[in-house]
Parts: structure tokens; sequence; C-alpha cells
DNA sequence: GTTCCGCATGAATCGATAG
DNA sequence: ACTATCGATTCATGCGGAA
């Protein structure tokens, strides 16, 4: 197989999903809108609705993912009259009665979150990365996501400022960055579960909200080469377009159409399969 | 004053809470054992119990607390059967419908947390901070904790001499850049909900978990010099010898005879009131 | 080509004011 | 009284043009 199939829908991924067969996705990538932000995009759903308005969804992505699968969802809770509202963890709760596992609760931190000040609290600088499972064998390849400890952490060091040197005196403990292949050859170390990266900004096409680096880490992880990587909230595609260039194959949702075409434009032709509405484009 | 009290108690914590006077204490930071772990030192509260042995303890808390305080509560929860256990998040539900407010969730990076290998999640390096209020108009004394600015500010603020750039008028905010003039001369900023320290490395004659420098960021933050703070499952101590040095007055708890002692020794002598069993020792 | 440096922008939240 | 809108506040990053 020269290159892998990226497939996009436009469309309401609850429906969507419904047409995806058993058991047939290693990876589910994707961060929701959170409750009650984008208002405008994705009809700003409260918080106090969140958690039945995701179950459906959830439900499906249980019968679709592989045995062996995984599912990472990128969240986190919104401030509701001066508290962390609770639909981010009521969520866990509900999911594992539906039959998930929640294996795992990944951290990251965000080294460049949105500026901000308040009488009450500091900048909100983390996000969470819940892991769920279908079952307690699934694939993890942890030697794809080992970490150099020559090049990189000496590189992170020679960079750090006298005052970064004060803020975090012995360093940062877990970490990484886009070019692997650099890193052949240098002692490596197995990452934690807390992962240092700045959101991406100021990219005119685009504005991603979380860095390619992220869904990166996790389908090096979860998955190899020709497996199947969902995001059913694709956004402008970041997840898609990384999992193309990492060969594998990807579906990506977007009910909204401006996303749609932004993600269109930013995954390689070849390929590509496009679903928007009732017809079927294929581009090859 | 010359210095702080420092009151140590020998004994249960869900009895001798109720001694406390109500609306009473300022800050409660403490570490209480985690489900099943320390299992010789607490008896093994099993994770599927958790939640009802803490209640009862919460409950008391949340009388004793002024209403300007705070609770600030270190916990993570331990993987039972390959899943992330859910009694911290149930905790959380259930300590708001005693009437905590649930404020904030810190997190604690644990830059050097211990090594290991499993063959299916990485190194655990971090811990929950949850922040509970007693009401929305809480003590926070922010700048007692600002950081150095980031080394970007060396460069971005060298010149200013032009007008104030305004931002995007597309964007309805009123512009960071407008006021980039407040920033000549700057060099602390707040710091955000993550926190980089180290675990305690020292292998001392205690179980101390976690280091000086985390009670230390809390009682700056949310006490002034003479308030009360409280450290119900006080172990070693490590909280009331910190809050002792900052010149807060503290009680400790502690129902292993063998922490107890330690903490004893820990503390400055000044000022130290034991009560251990039904005696009561005053040292002046 | 390489380094430097100006600059736009981002999953934000609170309190006051207006409807 | 209760909800909606708006102004104020604040860092760090990566891009791209300039040196």
């Amino acid at each position: 197989m020269a290159g892998a199939s990226t497939q996009l829908f436009l469309g309401d991924c609850k429906e969507i999903t419904k047409s995806i067969e058993d058991n047939s996705i290693d990876l589910v990538f994707t961060s929701p809108p959170y409750a009650d932000s984008r208002k405008d995009s994705y009809g700003g759903i409260h918080p106090d609705d969140y958690v039945e308005w995701f179950l459906p969804l959830s439900k499906e992505l249980l019968r679709i993912l592989k045995p062996t699968g995984t599912f990472v969802l990128n969240i986190k809770e919104r401030v509701v009259e001066s508290e962390r509202h609770t639909y981010v963890i009521e969520l866990i709760l509900k999911m594992r009665e539906q039959g998930w596992l929640w294996t795992e609760e990944f951290i990251w931190h965000k080294k460049n979150s949105h500026p901000g000040k308040w009488p009450n609290r500091f900048r909100d600088s983390w996000e969470r990365l819940l892991q769920f499972n279908k079952s307690k064998k699934f694939n993890m390849h942890q030697e794809e996501v080992m970490v150099p400890i020559g090049s990189w952490a000496e590189n992170r060091l020679k960079k750090l400022s006298k005052t970064d040197k004060v803020r975090d005196p012995s360093k940062v403990g877990s970490g990484f960055g886009k070019n692997v292949s650099n890193w052949i050859g240098r002692d490596k170390v197995y990452p934690t579960n807390v992962l240092h990266m700045a959101t991406e900004t100021g990219n005119k096409n685009h504005s991603a909200v979380f860095p390619e680096a992220l869904p990166e880490w996790f389908i090096k992880l979860f998955t190899r080469e020709g497996d199947w990587v969902l995001d059913p909230f694709m956004g402008s595609g970041t997840t898609n377009k990384v999992a193309q260039e990492m060969r594998r194959n990807s579906i990506g949702i977007e009910i909204l159409p401006e996303y749609f075409d932004v993600a269109k434009e930013r995954v390689h032709k070849e390929q590509l399969v496009l679903f928007e509405g009732r017809e079927r484009y294929e581009i090859d």
C-alpha cells in the first residue's frame, strides 16, 4: 500500500459513526467541543446537558473500536459560577457503566495557556487526556514514544533561560519533539503520563487548538502503520493530517462545512475519500 | 506573638476534629492515606470503601473551616485491576453534596517520579491537588506566589516607544497589546495551576511523600501570618513544620505513634503543645 | 543562509452593567 | 431577581520579515 486512506465525512458524528463497522477502529483520538464553548460553532451544549449529549456517541465508539483499541478523549471542565463543573468526572462514571474501562488519565501541560487574571484562580494550564479501553489487553507500543535522554534533554536544557531555571529548577521530566528520526541511536527512556506541549497559535489558515504533536504521540503509542484512526470531532483535521503522514488510515467527521473545508485542504489528495452529504467524491 | 502555636494530637482525626471550634481554621492542607496503600500504616482502606470512609471527616472539616478558608486535598487514585479507580472523582461529587464548592484542581507534576515499567502504562508523574471552599469569597493572596516572568519578555518589552498597539478590531476583546506598556519593568507574573516540584528524595525516618515546597506554596497563597492551618493526616509533620516556620498557627493530627513521634521532633519546641491520649503536655 | 526580533493570537473568567 | 452582554485583565509561542 502506497498511502493510507483518509475518509472525511461532513455531518453529525453521532449519525455517521453508526455506519462504521463493529470492531474496526484501532484508535479514537478526539477533542470534542467543550461545554458551552464554541457556542456559535456546535450549538453550545450546556454543561448540565453535556453528559447526556455525549453518551450516545461513546456508546457507538465502544461498538466500533477493536477489542485491542484505545479511545483517547481530550477534555477539560469549564468554570461555572466559580466552580469547576462536574460534567467530565460524571462522564467518566457513566462511560464505565457503558462498559468502558478507564485505564489512565494523561495530563497535557499547556505551556502557553491563555493569559488572564482573576481574583480567585490562576491560569488554567492543563487539560485531561482520558484513556479508555474496551479490554485490558490493548495494544501499546511503548518503545515508539521513548524520549531521548541525550539530545532532547540537552537541547532543551540549553534553551532554558535563567528565569526558566528559577521557575522549574530541575527541568522538565517528560516531553517530545517532532523529529523522532533525529533521535535514533540515542539513549532513550520511557516517558511519563505528563505531556508538556504548547498550543499552536498564530497559525493563519487554521487555528488548531491542539498541536500536531499531541495526536502524533498517541497514534505512535496505540497504532501501527495501516491501522485505523478515527476523530469524530475532526475540526480542522489535525488528527487526520497527522495520521496520513504516519501512514495510518483515518476517518474524520465534522459537522460544520467551514471546518470540513479546511480539513480537506490540509490532507494530501492521494487516497482521500470525501463524503459530503449524499454525494460521494473520490479523488485519486 | 513571638512564635506560632503548634498543636499536635495523637489520635483519630475523625474524632479529634470534633473538638475543634466552628469556623476557626483558615487552611486545611492534607495528603490522606491513599486507598489500600500504606496498608500497614493506616489499616488499608479498600478503594471501594474509601469515599464512605472519608466523608465523615470532610463533613467536620466543612464545619471548622472559616467561610474565607480553603481545603486543599492532595490525592491520587490507585490502579485497581488495570483501571484507575473512581473513588477520587466520586469523592468530589459527594463532597459537593455536603456543601463544598469544588473551586479548582491543581496539578502537582512530580518531576522525579518513581521509575518503573509496566506493559500497559507509563510512570505516574502527577497528583491532584483539589481545592475546595466553603464560599465563593475565600482569601487568596496571589501576589505571594508570583514567579519570574518568562525569558520572552527580555526581547518583547525592549522597546515600546511607539503608540500602543490595538488588537485586531474583528476580535471583541479590548486587547493585550493596548496595555503592553504596563509590562515594562515587570519581572514577576502570576503562576498557573500546574506546580512543578520534585518529590522529597532524602530517605528519612518517615514516608513523607510531598516536599516542603508543596504545603509552603498553599500556605503562602491561602493564609497570612497568625492564621490557622490544619493537617488531619499529619504523618511526619511536614505541613506543621512548614507552617511553624512561616509563623502560622497549626494543628496536626496523627493516629500512629511512630509518625507522631517523628513529627514532634521536627517542629521547634517553643509554642509546641502536645495532646497525647488523655494527657496534655504544654511546653513553653 | 542564519539569526534576530516584531507581532498576532489563543477551549478564559470575573464583575459590572444593561435588559 | 435573574439572565445576557461587555470591558478588563494577562503570557508565551511560532511565524515571517528584517538585519
